[in-house]
DNA sequence: ACAGAAATATTGACAGTGTCAAGATGGCGG
DNA sequence: CCGCCATCTTGACACTGTCAATATTTCTGT
C-alpha cells in the first residue's frame, strides 16, 4: 500500500518496524523494558509475529545492535570530519565516541556488552566497519607501522572510559569532561 | 548445626548460601543461568526464601558482584606483590587484571556492566577499595600530583581492553597477549 | 485467470521468571 | 512456659520467550 521495495506481505515492513521499535523501547526505557512482546505490541502484532523476521531473540537484538554500529560510525565521521590536521580527527573521533556511548547508553552497551556473538552477518560488518575506520584514523595520524597495536590500545583507553562512565564506576569527585579532555589531547 | 556464627535461624546461613550458590551457577553456567529461584533450588530451599534477605532480585546480583570485587581486589595484590619497583608493581596488576576478567567473564561483567548501581553499601565499599588500590599504585610510581587523573586513564585502558576481549569485540587477527604487554609496558 | 504453494500473521499453550500475600514453622526472650 | 517474631513454604499473578496449529494473504506456475 505504502510502498513495495523489497518484499513485504501483510504488515508491510514488519521486519523494520520491529527494529526501529526495539530502538525506540531501547532509548526510552532502557535494556530492561526491550522485550520481544514489547516489540511487537509496538509494531501492531501479535506476540508471535517476530518467530518468521528473528528465530530467537538474540538475533532481533544483533539486528538492533547493527542499527547503533551504524549511528555509531556516523557520529565518528562527523566528529572527525570538524577537524583538519590527522592527529586532531583522532582526538576528535574519541570525544564523539564518549558523546555518543554517553547519549545512548543501552544502545552503547547493547553494542558492545551484550550476548551479541557475532551471529548476524549485519551485525559482523557494521562492527569490523567502525573498526577500519579507527584504524584508517590511526594510520592517517601515525603512519602504518603497528596501527593495529595502536588502534586496541586508543580503542580499550576510549572505549574503557566511556564504558565505566556510563555504568557509573568512575570516582564521584573525578571531572569527566577534564579526564576525557587530557586523556584524547594524548592519543 | 553445622556451626552458628552470627545470626542464622532454619536455614543455617541462606544468606551466605545464597550468594555462594549465585557464584557459582555465574561461573559455572553463565549470567543467562542466574536466577534467583535458581540460587533457591541450589541452596535447598522454596522459591520465595530469598526474599527476607534479598528485597529484589538486583540485591542479590550487587552482593555477588560485591564478593567478585574481594576476589578481585586480592587478585591484583598477588599480582603487584610479585614486583618490587613500583612502577613494575603497577605493570604487574595490569596483567593480573586482564587474568582476572579473562577467567572470570561473567562476574567481571556483573562487577562493572550490569544494572548495579551502588545501592549496596557492601558494594559500594568494595569498588571504592578497588579504585584506592590502583590510586595509591599509581601514586607509589608516578608520585601524587594528577595521580587521580593517571589511574583514570590507566583504568580505562586496562577496563576497556578487558571488556572488548571477553566480548568478542577485538579483532580475530590481533595477538591480544602481544597487545596486553605493550599496552602495560607504556602505562 | 485461477488454483495450489509459500510466506506471513494469529491464537493458544507451555515452562520459566520475579514478586507478592497468606499461612506454617521454628527459636528466642519475657 | 508461652507468645512473638524472624524465617521459610505454598500458592498465585503477571510477565517473558518459544513452539505448534491454524488462518489469512500474497506469489507463482500453468
Amino acid at each position: 500500500m505504502k510502498k513495495k521495495p523489497p518484499k513485504n506481505y501483510h504488515h508491510g515492513d514488519l521486519r523494520g518496524a520491529l527494529i526501529k521499535a526495539g530502538r525506540e523501547i531501547l532509548e526510552k526505557d532502557g535494556a530492561a523494558a526491550l522485550t520481544l512482546r514489547a516489540c511487537a505490541r509496538k509494531a501492531g502484532v501479535s506476540h508471535a509475529a517476530p518467530q518468521h523476521h528473528f528465530p530467537t531473540a538474540a538475533d532481533l537484538l544483533a539486528e538492533i545492535a547493527a542499527t547503533g554500529y551504524e549511528d555509531f560510525h556516523q557520529a565518528l565521521d562527523d566528529g572527525a570530519a570538524k577537524e583538519e590536521a590527522a592527529a586532531a580527527k583522532l582526538q576528535a573521533m574519541g570525544r564523539s565516541y564518549v558523546t555518543f556511548a554517553k547519549a545512548h547508553p543501552a544502545v552503547y552497551k547493547l553494542m558492545f556488552g551484550a550476548e551479541t556473538p557475532p551471529k548476524s552477518e549485519h551485525l559482523q560488518h557494521a562492527m569490523s566497519a567502525a573498526w577500519n575506520q579507527l584504524t584508517s584514523a590511526v594510520t592517517a595520524a601515525y603512519g602504518p607501522d603497528e596501527a593495529q597495536l595502536r588502534a586496541v590500545s586508543i580503542w580499550s583507553q576510549v572505549h574503557g572510559f566511556a564504558m565505566l562512565a556510563i555504568n557509573h564506576r568512575l570516582p564521584p569527585t573525578l571531572d569527566q569532561a577534564r579526564a576525557l579532555e587530557t586523556m584524547t589531547s594524548r592519543l
